[in-house]
DNA sequence: ATGATTTTCCGACTTGAATCCGAACAAGCG
DNA sequence: CGCTTGTTCGGATTCAAGTCGGAAAATCAT
């Protein structure tokens, strides 16, 4: 951001821009998302966008750090509950409600979502694998019995990446070939299965 | 593609365009790609782009089917040898195989695949995605007992998607927390538990 | 309160890349 | 060789990103 907003006036402003930006997004697309577009429905000049971001890039960065967060925020509080279910349940409780919060405030998030790849999203991504690392961590602080499960870090890795690219392919898709409920199960089947496999391997 | 190219002539050119394309694109990264740069690296006229590409936008199109179709290209010979392996072996073999093959010639097409997702890229991945589910058809087929696993479509869908994206977005990190021996590894487990759990309980 | 100072806002203007176009050039063909 | 058709070129045109300088609003100092 080139300038911080100091005035209540102008941090109306930049909300106003991050707003429109969303809007327009989920309207019309990346393609005819101008930085004149989101001037007009925020209702300010372009030179205003300027005085608080970069470049056009920055809104979208701003968006997607906004949308982390917010899934973040999202997710946090469900840690102490999750950590106390069984490791499927805890699967299928997280994407259930991440489903639920894409579809929340007329499915804003979900649109955007669409065309998340689209912008360098990827790099914005990094808290989120953070906080699920830190599920996971919790996950087996509570769980004793699974820190025998051997590479616990490249399987974390592997399904936390995975998880997350498998869910947001999916939303991309406009045919997907399954369900998304059929993709939550099949996810929790696969993490619950892998460690109970590996957890028999081990007491072997 | 706005015209056929009919002469060898002009296919000569439409080569050095999408070859300019990719060297430009594994030298400055997309940003700093512009027509202009293609048109000179590719030793032709700007005007010569636009005969056979609607935009600049297609050149990257084009770029990504050829990735696709090589990537394609390299696994497809694979097949009969790789569903006669264990599967964990099956799986290993493939990683191996495709890292080789991003690191073939100068590492062009992994200097290109960093770049990948911020183009519409995953749009190009289904006849991979394709390709890859004839593998794992061929697989169950060379395998019946495997046969008794539940979910397939499903399973299959995660595991292709989830491993193209874990190893994308491994080979985009430029400090991964793990090595990609490990993640390929990783992925192997995870698909070998996987089968052998899912049998397990089927046989109960 | 009021003038000084800082912050904010704006939209015509500049810039530079994408795209178009028509003249010039090469190839095939009788 | 003339003629047609395919090909190439690079300057002209278009269009959106990003700049700038001054006006208006908010805040501050006295």
């Amino acid at each position: 951001m080139a300038r911080k907003p100091r005035q209540r006036r102008a941090k109306a402003t930049v909300d106003a821009i991050v707003e429109a930006g969303f809007i327009t997004m989920a309207e019309r697309g990346p393609a005819a998302t101008t930085t004149r577009q989101i001037a007009d429905i925020a209702g300010v000049g372009v030179g205003s966008i300027y005085e608080y971001f970069e470049n056009k890039e920055e809104i979208f960065s701003v968006m997607s750090d906004r949308f982390i967060a917010d899934t973040i925020a999202m997710i946090q509080p469900l840690i102490p509950e999750l950590v106390r279910k069984p490791i499927k349940d805890a699967v299928l409780e997280l994407l259930a409600r991440f489903r639920d919060f894409l579809q929340a405030g007329d499915e804003r998030y979900l649109k955007c979502a669409r065309h998340a790849m689209t912008l360098g999203f990827e790099q914005h991504v990094e808290p989120l694998q953070k906080t699920l690392s830190e599920l996971v961590t919790q996950y087996l602080m509570h769980h004793p019995e699974t820190l025998q499960i051997r590479n616990i870090p490249t399987m974390s890795y592997i399904m936390i990446n995975g998880g997350i690219y498998s869910v947001i392919r999916h939303l991309c898709d406009p045919a997907p070939p399954i369900s998304f409920d059929e993709l939550a199960e099949g996810l929790a089947n696969m993490v619950s299965h892998y460690t109970e496999r590996e957890l028999a391997l081990v007491r072997e």
